[in-house]
DNA sequence: ATACGATTTTTTTTT
DNA sequence: AAAATCGTAT
């Protein structure tokens, strides 16, 4: 049964502009509806439109619920929403899991015993609260274990809801008998970050999850308000995410969609049952099968298909491409990763010299690294690109450091960023900054104290006059900007040119864009929260004109979901770079589909790129093997690039 | 206790 | 090639 308007127009609008699945799939009225959908098949057009069609059946957009799996796939829906509708979907939930449940926790944030301003612990900073952790008890023997490997066994437990025994059985077995003492560290953790008001990123879905079951006053007034709840890349949703969704059933109805082929997520934890049993998990539940292709050439779409074939725990699933025959893939044999990139610099030219606008033209990659020399060759070239994925801005050192006094100012309890700002001042080590942090975490204000002299080091130390300096100035801005020229000018700006000499100057321009882009928000704590949970809006917001100008995307094939470009170029297609290294027949399996991603994100011009000499291998040259996913495939679905003698061999 | 230089290790992918 | 870690001098 249809949900109904009343707009015929509106009516006449959803037929003419959808096809048949598409439709019932806008319209369908149901407790639970599963859009089963293959690449290029319109499946966010078919989301934005059922919901722009419950809005139209007089829902109120206050009363939906859209969780995507980037914040800015969740803006560029709305956009779509708003030219549907003609209005902008004001009070709309919107966003990734992360940063709605964020949105969630501010507001209930005494449920968690933690206030309203909390930091959230991006990964260094969590590692970092570990890794003091360690040192801070008589855990020498856990410091055997290879770094970073503490935070993940904690955070695979808590996404997957495992036991630390059975995580390190299962996939640390050499490590089985720290179990104890992980468990021991989890729970200090725990109630630092407690102290600290500080949530990390896995904490956003818990601390969600938590208080909808904690607290069943709050959980029925979300379920009573969120009539619809949508989900797009549900796919890529792991055990926690699925839960949530759980707890909306019966009340909302629930409207999911993705593509098992496209599950590109394993690594944090994406749990594929939560697509595969949702029909069996949801009764009367609507499955809706889009297999239509509108985006690639049929040749495109053949490859595609017959390099997922080779996956065996994959479901069977054949998309049908709609669009006229094309050229067939090329393969293009190559010497080095350098003629790789001039082999895709001279192609691109000439692609443009054909008619193609350099904005539908990618270059994907398995992991950033592989872009390096392409880089080079692009800017030789003149060029204009954009990287995406692999990004790291926020993550310089410069960076996180202003990051640092602004979540001081924002959350006075926040331990990582204190001891970042104390520390960094000369004179100023880890002991040092123990023994302050004992009176400091006591003071009922800290940045006052500190700022009033009332907490001091026990001997004079020249940085600490410094950083008293900055709080002081920094402390009494309102404004985002304003805050940092402050601590810039007060004292940070020395730091800054006594670190980092030779890369002053561009270090301190990316601090001045934090800054330009700090104006649009009203406080820090906004700011922050932006800043931590979505980084491509940032660097989007704050491009020059310069980097606005039309240009050819690079990016890894994981940023590259949900996009398509009229001619793609896959490159670093040997074994050890895509697939990288792999375990087992899983790990192959999700790397197949990550080629499958890459593949058809293309409309029309796809080249597979391998070459033999790889020296990118780290220690010495070795001679590169063709990828896998190259070698496996049947000669009749692509055709070799016929490479010249002189310069390409 | 800190700073600085020597040595070692490390490479996915992202909220 | 760059960053984390270690060792030694101040």
């Amino acid at each position: 049964m249809p949900l109904c308007s009343n707009d015929l127009d509106w009516e006449e609008r959803l037929k003419q502009e959808l096809n048949e699945a598409q439709y019932r799939f806008a319209t369908a009225e149901a407790p639970a509806i599963l859009g089963l959908a293959g690449p290029g098949s319109g499946k966010t057009r078919a989301l934005v439109y059922r919901a722009a069609h419950i809005i139209k059946c007089g829902v109120s957009p206050h009363e939906l619920l859209l969780l995507t799996f980037t914040n800015k796939a969740a803006e560029e829906m709305k956009e779509r929403l708003h030219r549907l509708l003609g209005f902008w979907p004001e009070d709309l939930w919107a966003g990734t899991f992360h940063s709605i449940g964020a949105r969630l926790l501010r507001r209930h944030a005494a449920h968690l015993n933690r206030q309203s301003n909390f930091s959230i612990l991006d990964e260094d900073d969590s590692r970092a609260m570990l890794k003091d952790l360690v040192k801070l008890g008589d855990n020498e023997r856990i410091l055997l274990i290879k770094r970073g490997l503490l935070a993940s066994v904690i955070s695979h437990c808590r996404n997957a809801d495992l036991s630390i025994e059975d995580v390190l059985e299962e996939f640390y077995p050499q490590y089985r008998e720290y179990a104890g003492l992980i468990r021991q560290l989890y729970e200090q953790y725990q109630s630092r970050k407690e102290a600290a008001n500080a949530f990390d990123f896995d904490d956003l879905l818990l601390g969600w999850l938590e208080l909808f079951t904690r607290e069943p006053s709050i959980r029925e007034s979300y379920r009573r308000r969120f009539k619809h709840v949508l989900v797009d890349e549900f796919q890529d949703t792991n055990l926690v995410q699925g839960r949530i969704v759980d707890l909306f059933a019966g009340e909302s109805s629930i409207c999911v969609v993705g593509d098992d082929a496209q599950s590109i997520y394993a690594f944090r934890f994406a749990e594929i049952e939560n697509i595969l049993s949702f029909p069996k998990k949801y009764p009367g539940c609507l499955v809706i099968r889009m297999e239509q292709n509108y985006r690639s050439t049929p040749e495109i779409v053949a490859l595609a298909d017959c390099s997922i074939s080779f996956n065996r725990g994959q479901l069977p699933k054949k998309l049908y491409s709609c669009r006229r025959s094309g050229e067939k893939p090329w393969v293009v044999g190559l010497r080095s990763a350098l003629q790789e990139a001039w082999f895709v610099g001279e192609r691109i030219q000439e692609l443009q010299r054909s008619g193609i606008p350099l904005r539908e033209i990618a270059v994907l990659y398995r992991s950033s690294y592989l872009a390096t020399e392409l880089e080079l060759e692009l800017v030789r070239r003149g060029i204009r690109y954009r990287t995406y994925g692999g990004l790291k801005f926020l993550q310089k050192a410069h960076i996180k450091d202003v990051l640092a006094f602004l979540k001081v100012l924002c959350n006075p309890r926040d331990e990582v960023a204190w001891r970042r700002i104390v520390t960094m001042q000369p004179g100023m080590g880890p002991a040092g900054f123990e023994k302050l942090w004992s009176s400091l975490k006591e003071a009922p204000d800290p940045v006052q104290a500190v700022v009033r002299g009332e907490v001091a080091p026990s001997r004079r130390v020249g940085g600490w006059e410094n950083l008293r300096r900055i709080l002081a100035a920094a402390s009494s801005e309102r404004e985002v900007p304003r805050t940092i020229e402050a601590l810039l000018r007060e004292g940070y700006q020395d730091i800054l040119l006594k670190n980092y000499p030779d890369q002053f100057e561009e270090r301190l321009r990316g601090i001045e864009r934090l800054a330009a882009y700090g104006a649009r928000f009203d406080s820090l704590e906004p700011f922050l929260e932006a800043l931590s949970l979505e980084e491509v809006l940032f660097m989007e917001a704050t491009a020059s004109d310069e980097e606005r100008r039309e240009s050819v995307c690079l990016s890894t094939v994981h940023s590259a979901k949900g996009k398509e470009w009229e001619a793609v170029f896959i490159i670093g297609l040997n074994d050890g770079h895509f697939p990288g290294r792999w375990r087992d027949e899983a790990e192959l399996e999700e790397e197949r589909r990550l080629f499958y991603v890459a593949v058809t994100r293309t409309r029309r011009y796809l080249f597979l790129i391998t070459y033999w000499d790889d020296r990118r291998a780290w220690g010495g040259a070795a001679v590169g093997t063709p990828s896998l996913f190259l070698r496996e495939l049947p000669a009749n679905c692509y055709q070799i690039f016929p490479v010249g003698e002189g310069y390409l061999y």
